[in-house]
DNA sequence: TTTAGTGCAAAAACTTTGCAATTTA
DNA sequence: TAAATTGCAAAGTTTTTGCACTAAA
């Protein structure tokens, strides 16, 4: 379960894993790319302070990670890969899952990056918007 | 030039060509992925409001895209296809030419989505910050 | 018990809107 | 000239900070 390995690294780091904690990292795990909004309706006995503090916690971990396709800011779970669809009429956002990217293919760029995820957006226009 | 397609497409749409807007063209077309402020300090004669508006504009067009890789909103000319690589320690961001994205492998996900472009992050670690 | 975390209220930062003056086509 | 655009000031939003209180380890 991916909540145990956030507690297990949240503690690692040396800091305390408490209920509102959970309950934030449960509402990310509920769904992909949520906005603030869905996510404090998610954990409404949370403080909307420490969603955002929670937020920039989970993120500084590498939990989490905050991306903005077009409508305000995001948040996701930091998956190894990670693939999006984005209509560029409607603004609509779906994910897909069969990973068409092949890093092996990347010569060491920039030098010795090491990679550990990715996360593909294709731009584009659904088939409600043609 | 990336700058005439540009302004044969704000004039085509209806809307007119004017200084404000080929100084926050230009501006963008500089360098990718800049933020805001970034933006503001290559065209200091154009007023706030016309920047943000001249953005939305741009990118309903779709020849701009805003997005935000970790730090507040960064905008960048949507070209086909892009590569970014972040680093999750320093939160660098730079990009790569390469593609490592084969989209003929993706059979028509989400039943019948035209694709027009791509953009990919790897999160990873840079040289500096192992 | 000690140190980290929470939440309120307030501050700061960021973005949008109303409107009169200006400019493009 | 007419319709679109600009920019100021003001209004809205979103996010961060200061600080006393509470809770995890």
């Amino acid at each position: 379960m991916a909540l145990e390995r956030a507690t297990g690294k949240i503690r690692d780091c040396g800091h305390k894993v408490t209920p509102q904690r959970l309950a934030v990292l449960r509402a990310i795990a509920a769904e992909q790319h949520q906005s603030m909004e869905e996510i404090r309706g998610r954990c409404p006995g949370v403080g909307m302070v420490t969603v955002y503090r929670t937020l920039d916690l989970l993120a500084e971990l590498g939990l989490v990670r905050r991306l903005d396709l077009g409508d305000g800011a995001r948040y996701e779970l930091a998956e190894d890969h990670h693939h999006h669809l984005i209509c560029e009429g409607c603004g609509s956002v779906t994910e897909f899952e069969q990973c068409p990217v092949d890093l092996r293919s990347l010569p060491r760029v920039g030098g010795g990056f090491e990679v550990r995820a990715h996360s593909l957006e294709v731009y584009g226009t659904c088939s409600d918007c043609r």
